[in-house]
DNA sequence: CGGAATGTTGGAAAAAGATTCCAACAATCC
DNA sequence: GGATTGTTGGAATCTTTTTCCAACATTCCG
C-alpha cells in the first residue's frame, strides 16, 4: 500500500475558515487554559493567575463557542480534560514555550547582546571540535550567542533544510542535497585498548585486524557504529559487540573496565580518553578517516552573526591546524 | 573542556523578569510583525493584515519599548532587520505555525473527529508494517487521527521522553532508558520449503540465493511483498513470481503442492505452518531480521486515544498471524 | 434530609486596550 | 524644490476584557 495512502495528518495548508480562526487564539487564553488543566479546577487557575474565577470561565467558554469543541467534561469535582482539550493541551504548552524563549532571547539583546546564531551538530562535532572552536569564538565576539543542538547527521540536514537553524554540522557522508556545504574538520578514528592488549603494541591498525576481539558499540545510530558495522560485513565477519554504550566516554570507561576495543575520533580520545593509561592506535582504513562539513541553505542570505560563525568555522581548521581548508559542495 | 563549560543558550528557566515580559507578547503583534518582516513596508503589512498603519506602528513601537530592544533599522525605503529582529522572526514564524496548527486541528474535532494521537516512527516501521496496521486502525475507528512523523530510531526515543509524541516505534537495538517498551513486530523472516527443495538443506538464506527458483508471493500489498521485491530489485533480478496469495496459510500451501518458496514471518509459520511438514530457513539479510518495539512514557497516562493505540499496535501482530492473516497477509 | 461548602456561570458596570483618522514629519525621487 | 513614499504621534472612538456580585449545581457530611 502506498504511504500516501494512508489517512494520517498530513501537514496542510489551513483553510481559509481556519485561518479567520487562527484569529480567534490568543495567548492570554493558552496560558488560562494551561493553569485550568493543571489545577483541574478552574477557581485555583484563576487565583494562581491573578485573575477573577468568572473572566477565567468566560474565555474558556468563547473559546469552546469559536471552534465548536467541547474542551472539558464539567465534572461536579473540577475539570477533566476531553480529547480535544487534550491536543489543545500538547499546542498550548509548546506555543508557550516558544513565547516564553522569545521573551528570554529579546531581553538578551536589551542585555547588550548583539546577534544569535542557531546551530545543529552531531555528536562528534560537539564533543571534539565545537567546545574549543565556539569558545575561541566567544573570546573574540563577547556578545554573541549561539543555540547549538545536537542531532544525527542526517537530522541536521533535514533541519538545515526547514530552517530550524541557520548553521548545520555533519558528517560528509551525509547526503546534504541542495544546501551549501563547506569542509569543517577531519576527524581521525583510534582504537582505544588498555595497554595489555594484544594489539596494544601496534603502530597503526587495519580495522578487520580488531575483528578477532570484543568490541563497545556506540549508540546504534551513530556513524560511527554503523560504518564499523558494514566494513565489518564487507570483510564477510561480524563484529563481536559486548555491549552498546551511549558516549565516547563511556566507551573508554567500558574499556578500561576490560569489556574490550572502542573505535572513536582521536580528538574525543584526547578529551575524554586523557589520564585513563589508555593506549589510542590509528585506524589505517580510508573510512577511519572522517571528514565533518558545514551545512547551509544559502551562505548568501545567512544572518550577519551566522555569516561570521560560518567564516570563523571554515577558516579555524586552517588556523589551527595549518591544512588547507575549504570547498564547496 | 566540559561541554557545559561553552557559553552556549542552554535551556534555562525564565526569570522572574522575562515571565512578566512574556506577557506582553501576543499573536495579533507577532503575526503583525512577520506581515511587516515579509513586506519589508509597514504600509503595505498594514494594507495586507486589513488595519491602519499607524495601529501596526503604535504595535511595533511598543513592543520594542516593552522588551528594551530594536527589531528594525528604519531606512528612508521600507524597514530591515536588527539581529533581534531576525532573532523573533524566527520564533514569531514557528509560534504563529503552532496556532494555525491548533485551529486546524480543533476545526477537525469540531468536524466530528473523536481523538488524535501523535506518534514517531523510524523509516523501516512506516515503509513496512504502518500502512497496513494504520488503515486497518481506521477501518475500526473512522473518527480518529494519527500524527506521524519520520524519524531515526535515536530521535524517536528522545522524541518520547521530551513529550513530543506519546507513542513511538523505534528499533529494539535502541535504548529507551525510561521509557516503556513493548514489542510491536519482529521482522525475522523465513523461507519456507518442502523439505526436497534443492535449497532446503541450508541453515541461513541469504534472499539473493532464492531468486534463482520460483517464488509464490503474499497479495500484492503486502509489506513483505514489497519490501522483498525492493531487495529483488537491489540486486539487480527480479523474483520469479508464480502465484500472489493473499494470506500466510495459504503461502504454506502453495509450498506444500509445489509451486515454489514462500517468504513469510517466523512466527507466522510457527502458527499456520506447524505440522504441514514444512522447512523454514531464517533470512541472513539484515531486513530479514530486525525486531521493532513500541516505546511510551508512561502506558498508564496515555490518552484514550494512544491507549488505543498502544492496545492495538500490541495486539495486531498476533492478530494477524493468527486471524487476519489469512485474509489480508 | 438539609445546610454548608465548593466550584462554575451569567450579567451589568467599569476599566483597559486597541483602532481609526488625520496631521506632522523625514527622506528620497526626478 | 515640490511631489512622493513611508513612518510616527495624538485625541477620540470603539472594542474587548475584567471585575464584582449573584445565581446555580453538586457534593459532603452531620
Amino acid at each position: 500500500m502506498p504511504i500516501s495512502s494512508i489517512a494520517v495528518d498530513l501537514p496542510r495548508a489551513a483553510t481559509p475558515a481556519e485561518t479567520a480562526l487562527t484569529r480567534r487564539v490568543d495567548l492570554t487564553t493558552l496560558r488560562l487554559f494551561v493553569a485550568v488543566c493543571d489545577e483541574q479546577n478552574l477557581t485555583r487557575a484563576a487565583q494562581r493567575e491573578g485573575i477573577a474565577a468568572s473572566a477565567v470561565s468566560k474565555r474558556m467558554n468563547d473559546f469552546e463557542l469559536a471552534f465548536g469543541v467541547t474542551l472539558f467534561k464539567r465534572l461536579a469535582k473540577g475539570m477533566a480534560l476531553t480529547p480535544a482539550g487534550e491536543t489543545l493541551l500538547h499546542h498550548a504548552r509548546v506555543t508557550l514555550l516558544n513565547v516564553e524563549k522569545i521573551a528570554v532571547e529579546l531581553s538578551e539583546y536589551s542585555q547588550g547582546v548583539r546577534g544569535h546564531v542557531r546551530m545543529l551538530a552531531n555528536l562528534s562535532a560537539i564533543v571534539q571540535y565545537l567546545p574549543e572552536d565556539l569558545s575561541a569564538f566567544f573570546g573574540a565576539h563577547e556578545l554573541l550567542r549561539v543555540d547549538l543542538q545536537e542531532r544525527p547527521s542526517g537530522q541536521v540536514v533535514r533541519g538545515i533544510e526547514e530552517g530550524a537553524a541557520e548553521i548545520g554540522i555533519c558528517s560528509v557522508e551525509a547526503d546534504s542535497r541542495a544546501l551549501e556545504a563547506f569542509h569543517y574538520r577531519y576527524d581521525n578514528l583510534v582504537v582505544v585498548m588498555r595497554p595489555d592488549h594484544p594489539l596494544a603494541g601496534r603502530e597503526r591498525l587495519l580495522f578487520t585486524e580488531t575483528l578477532d576481539f570484543d568490541h563497545i558499540g556506540l549508540h546504534t545510530a551513530s556513524s560511527i557504529y554503523l560504518r564499523s558495522q558494514y566494513a565489518a560485513t564487507q570483510a564477510g565477519k561480524t563484529m563481536r559487540l559486548r555491549i552498546n554504550v551511549p558516549g565516547f566516554d563511556a566507551v573508554c570507561r567500558m574499556v578500561q573496565a576490560n569489556m574490550g576495543l572502542g573505535l572513536i575520533p582521536d580528538r574525543a580520545f584526547a578529551v575524554v580518553g586523557a589520564g585513563m593509561g589508555l593506549r589510542a592506535i590509528p585506524l589505517r582504513d580510508d573510512w577511519g578517516r572522517r571528514e565533518l562539513k558545514i551545512v547551509v541553505r544559502d551562505a548568501a542570505h545567512l544572518s550577519a552573526t551566522g555569516r561570521l560563525m560560518l567564516d570563523y568555522l571554515r577558516a579555524v581548521e586552517t588556523d589551527r591546524v595549518g591544512r588547507v581548508g575549504s570547498q564547496r559542495g
